[in-house]
DNA sequence: CTAGATGCAAACAGTTTGCGTCACT
DNA sequence: AGTGACGCAAACTGTTTGCATCTAG
């Protein structure tokens, strides 16, 4: 459960300051259903704190996903990217320098559903994201320290 | 293979004007290696018409990706989306309304790798993403022509 | 001939940044 | 007391749109 006090122990184990606004957004976004955008949390944050600035939103969202207090829901490469690819296949995507390379489809075991899926979803593809670190950016970030 | 003469029928199968942008572009992306942007591809296209202009390439990919002659790499909503679910999860997208349900990681049998990875990447996470058209959508489509 | 495509510039949405002030440790 | 966070506004990036002109069918 999320009290205050160990709100304020995740932030410390990550040199972070407890601020209040820090707090709101972060309960904001633990108490919204779904996947909110920073808009979303914004909003909702700012009946708590009126004066919070949509600036501040952002950088905390940044600092919880930076700290992995917090994850996004799919890696946006800033812009739109065009699979010339014809060929069933998925992806292995380094999270680092967003480079994106293919692995064919035969690279993964077959997928099978064994739940139901929503009543009336009609499935189009199947899309496999390998998140992960490049040898080359591994190789860059070796020497760096590490943090819990 | 992609000859001038069947980009036209490509084209005309799908009602649409067979221009000489609109060709080169295509020509462009299939040529490209890896996943383009919409820059990218600019830049490349100018080498062969100088005169293209930025709003063109995107219009065309729009019009390539809504016709299905082009598809995107990875759905992109608008906006960042936070994850707040914990638990290791898979998600399903309505690509028309661009919703993001979560489905439990037990939905899917497991995943194996067949295939080496490249050497040294180290998988952080895989995210699988069900791509479909949800109830809802579905049936407000129902009754629209469907297009070769 | 006419619908639709192009090219330009301006508008937009989402996100980031610079900077003076303020608050946590 | 000092480092880092806040809030504001301005800057930026990627993308879309309005409109006059041009072109494929």
């Amino acid at each position: 459960m999320l009290t205050p006090a160990n709100f304020r122990t995740l932030c410390h184990r990550r040199q972070l300051a407890a601020t209040h606004q820090r707090q709101v957004i972060y309960e904001t976004v633990m108490s919204l259903p779904g996947h909110p955008s920073p808009e979303d949390i914004y909003d909702r944050a700012r009946k708590k704190v009126p004066s919070i600035s949509l600036a501040t939103v952002y950088k905390n969202i940044r600092t919880f996903l930076d700290s992995g207090m917090l994850r996004e829901v799919s890696l946006h490469h800033g812009s739109l990217r065009v699979e010339s690819n014809p060929q069933p296949h998925h992806h292995l995507v380094c999270v680092s320098c967003k480079t994106i390379m293919d692995l064919d489809e035969s690279g993964l075991g077959p997928l099978r559903f064994r739940r139901k899926l929503p009543r009336g979803f009609q499935v189009k593809r199947i899309a496999v994201d390998i998140l992960g670190i490049c040898a080359t950016c591994a190789s860059k970030r070796a020497r760096k320290s590490r943090k819990l």
